[in-house]
DNA sequence: CGCATAATGAAAAAGACTTGCATCTGAGTT
DNA sequence: AACTCAGATGCAAGTCTTTTTCATTATGCG
């Protein structure tokens, strides 16, 4: 999936983005900016922090990826092995897109594919929710693993 | 959601599955099952272990919520912080459905709707998946936390 | 430039889950 | 009913992810 337009722009709205609301512009937080632009799917904040050769401590991968969940910027996704992965929410899709994940190798394939949005305002009436959003992920054997 | 049936029939086959398998049917095990199957959520093993008034271990708790899970009798659901929890496995509707979980109580709704199946497998033949299953939760505000 | 306050690093803690190992027990066999 | 042994348990310790504390540093507004 497509992260491979221009940077720039985006990177001005977060700069923009982070000063309205008291936040610093800060190495680290640029750095862990720019890497998440370039990856194609979610990263551990464990990861992220090996790419960033250490150039800031974990603590602050984790502490930067809150935040910038809690600003909409990042996404945190869950693969259902205890390690949450963020992702860049990309203006091309708001941020909104599944996964397919091999449940032996853990290959992830990018999904542009959902279901019509109406079966989720169809629920939220229902019970009377609002802001209603969902987490969606696919799980199967990758063509590789079902040979093996 | 409804698990107020009666519970005989599916204890037997249970039992009937766990010695297939050379699987032992213990104190621990049968109480756990009980208490799986009067819940009306997915519950976390630390949950399950106090209401289990601790008559066992919490190991005991994971390594059979593990094993359980591994025979296809209990499922393990992911809302998003970092703790797993668990269902017992329901014949109605074999397992699957989904919840809608209130982001800021927590509150959990069982939810029986889901997207036409056909959508899985066209993602699946797109990518040369087999055997793909989902993961699917909807997050957001409650009526009572709207207001608060 | 200076200052208030946000962000960072380092260490420690918290929390979920797993593993090693000695002991115990379920359940098939005699 | 006793025998046997693989599978299950408890307890302690360990791993892994994420959070917190607190002293120090640094961003960016005035």
């Amino acid at each position: 999936m497509a992260h491979s337009h221009s940077h720039e722009h985006d990177l001005i709205d977060i700069r923009a983005k982070l000063r309205g609301k008291d936040r610093r512009i800060t190495k680290p937080r640029e750095e862990i900016l720019e890497l998440l632009g370039k990856e194609e799917h979610p990263v551990t904040a464990k990861t992220l922090h090996e790419k960033l050769s250490k150039s800031c401590d974990l603590v602050t991968v984790y502490r930067s990826l809150k935040m910038l969940e809690s600003m909409h910027l990042v996404k945190r996704f869950d693969f259902g092995d205890n390690t949450a992965r963020y992702e860049l929410i990309c203006p091309d899709d708001h941020g909104h897109h599944h996964h397919l994940i091999c449940r032996e190798c853990r290959t992830v394939v990018e999904i542009e594919e959902c279901f019509d949005s109406e079966l989720e305002s169809k629920i939220a009436k229902k019970h009377g929710f609002k802001n209603v959003t969902h987490q969606l992920e696919f799980f199967g054997l990758c063509s590789s693993c079902q040979t093996a």
